[in-house]
This record gives C-alpha cells, sequence and structure tokens, in this order.
DNA sequence: CAATTACTGTACCGCCAGTACAGTAATTTT
DNA sequence: AAAATTACTGTACTGGCGGTACAGTAATTG
C-alpha cells in the first residue's frame, strides 16, 4: 500500500463526529480532508460520492455497537445463568459504561440518519432499519429466555419490549445532548431496568 | 399590511417539513421560497438569517407541543379525578391521537436540532432546552400528585419519571421513522403506560 | 519489472447562503 | 390628504461547497 492505509478510518472518524455535531448535509467534505491533512481527490479515491461515506459511516457505526452489546451481555451472562437476572446485570453493566464516558455519548447515527431520510439513497436507509431489527432481534431474545421462566405481569408485546430499548437509547440520547446532562442516558436505562423487573421479578411473598 | 400576513406562517410550515426530512444545514432557503411562491428579498425580510427561522421554528413547535398536551391531559382529568387514572387515560389518548396521524408522527424539531447543534447560535440551543424542561415540570406535576396518593413499588426519581415520557415520545420517533412503522411510536408509550401502572396502581388483594 | 494502492495537483461547473440596496403597492396612522 | 409603515419584488454580487475530470506519482506487492 501506499503510505497510511488508515486515512479511511480517519476520514470516517472525523466524519462521525462532525455529522453528530451538525447533521449530514451540513458537513462539508472539505473540512473533512482538512482535518485529515489529504486533497479533496484522496477522499473521492475512497467514497465515489457523499453517499458512499454515508454507508460507510452506518455500517461502521452498526457494527461497533453490536459488538459493544455482545460484549457487555456476554459478560452479564457469565455473571448469571437466569436469564433474567442476567438481563438486569447487562442493563446495568450498560448505564454505568455510558456513564463512564466523560463527555457522555456522542450521539447515534441511525437517529441522525432518520431525520435526514431525504439526504440518502435506499441502501443507506435499508441499513438504518437493519440496524434497528438486528437490535430488536438480539433483545427480543433476551425477552423470550426471560418470559419462558417468568410469566410477565401485565400482557405485553415481546417485539415491542425489545424495541423498547433500543427507544429508551435513542430517547435517552437525545434528551442527554439537548440538555446537557450526560447523566440521563443512564437514568433512563435504570427506569427501564425498573420496568422489566416490575413485570418480570416474582414478588417475595 | 401588504398582502398575505400568512406569508411568514406558510414560510415556517414549509422550513420544518423541509428541516424534518432533510436537517436544517441542508435546507436551503431558495427551496423554501420557491414552495412559499416568494422571492429571497421577502424571505429575508422576515427572518434576518437562517439562525432567526431556527428560532422561530423551535418557539413555534415548542408552543405548539405545549398547547397539546394541555388539551390532552386536561380532557383526561375531565374523565377521571383520581391523579393515576387520569394520567393513565392522558397517555392512552396521546397513543390513540399519534395513532391517527396518517402519515406517522412527521418529527420532533427538539430532537434534530440536539443532532445540530453546532449549526446554532446560543438562542436556539436554550430555547430547546427550556422545551425540555418545561415538559419535564409539567409530566413531574403529574408524578407529584400520584406518588402522594399512591406509593411508588420501586424507589425513583420523580424528575426521571417525568424525563421518561419525552425520552419515550423521542425514541419512539425515532425508532417510528427509520423502521417506516408509524405505529411503533403509540406502542412505546403504551409500554410506559404499563410501567406507570405496575408502579403505582395497587395490587387487588 | 509490472501492476496495484493510495494518494497529490490542477482546473473547472453550477448551486446556494448571505449581503446590499433600490423600488413599490397596499394599508394604517396622523 | 399626506406620511409612515408593512410586506414584499427585483437586481446584482461574493464566496464557499459538492462534484467531476483527469493526469501524475511514490511506495508496496506479486
Amino acid at each position: 500500500m501506499g503510505k497510511s492505509q488508515n486515512k479511511r478510518e480517519q476520514i470516517l472518524e472525523i466524519a462521525e463526529r462532525a455529522v453528530l455535531a451538525k447533521g449530514f448535509g451540513a458537513t462539508s467534505i472539505e473540512e473533512i480532508i482538512a482535518e485529515a491533512g489529504i486533497t479533496k481527490s484522496g477522499f473521492f479515491y475512497h467514497f465515489k460520492d457523499k453517499n458512499e461515506l454515508a454507508l460507510a459511516l452506518i455500517n461502521r457505526y452498526i457494527d461497533q455497537d453490536d459488538a459493544l452489546f455482545d460484549e457487555i451481555f456476554n459478560r452479564a451472562d457469565e455473571l448469571s445463568s437466569d436469564p433474567l437476572h442476567s438481563f438486569l446485570i447487562g442493563l446495568k453493566l450498560l448505564a454505568e459504561m455510558l456513564d463512564n464516558l466523560p463527555e457522555g455519548h456522542p450521539g447515534c447515527l441511525v437517529a441522525t440518519f432518520c431525520y435526514q431520510e431525504r439526504l440518502f439513497n435506499k441502501d443507506v436507509i435499508l441499513r438504518n432499519k437493519e440496524g434497528l431489527l438486528s437490535w430488536r432481534t438480539r433483545f427480543r431474545g433476551h425477552f423470550e429466555k426471560i418470559a419462558e421462566k417468568y410469566p410477565a405481569r401485565d400482557p405485553v408485546e415481546l417485539d415491542h419490549l425489545a424495541d423498547m430499548l433500543s427507544s429508551t437509547i435513542e430517547g435517552g440520547i437525545v434528551l442527554s445532548k439537548a440538555m446537557g446532562k450526560p447523566k440521563t442516558l443512564s437514568q433512563q436505562i435504570m427506569l427501564m431496568r425498573s420496568y422489566v423487573r416490575l413485570l418480570f421479578e416474582p414478588v417475595p411473598s
């Protein structure tokens, strides 16, 4: 290879930060290449147009998030073999991890992209949707095992419950960012955890 | 007055739709004036720059949302004088109302703006934050009355619980838009309703 | 030694935000 | 009836950006 090989990765990092702070349309290629120290030709060597950058950004984001959820819930499974308590531990680990980000959560690309859908082609929109669906499948798996062992105190659809975690994270990020309070996100996750406990944990009779 | 008087309002309507579909930075003044049938000078007569448009948009959005919450929760108060049941009715009315929007919720300006903060000046950011804080105060009022009468089954902060409704709405809108399923939003609100019931409603011993 | 990778450099087009300022038709105030 | 205000139109310009095109090049790989 020519030189760095990681210039592409650097572009993605810079672009993600800029897109989360200003939106995709307002992020200029010029500012990205200025910060990355490359020329415009260098950028268009890696991405044939801005939409290809968007696709690479969302793919990267979803892959990273998947890896993070794997790590957290695998760790939780090591700490308890009970599906309910393992999931509750996972939510706590998630909340703690998010609380330890000094600047708060930087923002979710899925959320920004859904608020700028007119800017993207079908591939990007589809990948965004797939990310959400994969998280639904993942979390639904947890709730299926929980509901098998513990009867729910209120009849709820497991798909909706699975979506609730994605929704809580998305909503929590919006409140955190808009109010300038990083802790808000973890507080919302802990509230959802409280709901899961009330819904499934047997009353200590 | 010159002619229409409502051109300003028309600009705001067109701009809001465009901003929710493409982001603020990607919404050009040219397209707004083209759709409104005015000239660029006409636009700059009403708003001295794009930031003033942003401020007018967020003010309008928050005012409309406040009016909507007033209507729904006043109506709920007419249907039950009990604070818990009145709030549960309000959540149901809200979910039903959102379900009856044929195209789904168009999106929340507070959410888009928080994902594009670098584009706005302090006034806009502040107004965005104030909107969220006013909803916290509003919903906290409901939870205070509920908690006074019914002991919570889990020790939770009322501010967090109040934020949970804003968070549920924001998260639900993101999922609805990204997945192309308008019903997701009302489903999430009904899940929050289920939580409030489990948290406060006495068990029928 | 040839091909590939990862770029640089130069030059250009058309669109858009924003500025400036002069003009005007209708309405309201005095 | 005259003056002022409101709500615009019209024209003309600057500078920045997305995107295209294409030629060149230094390092690495097969």
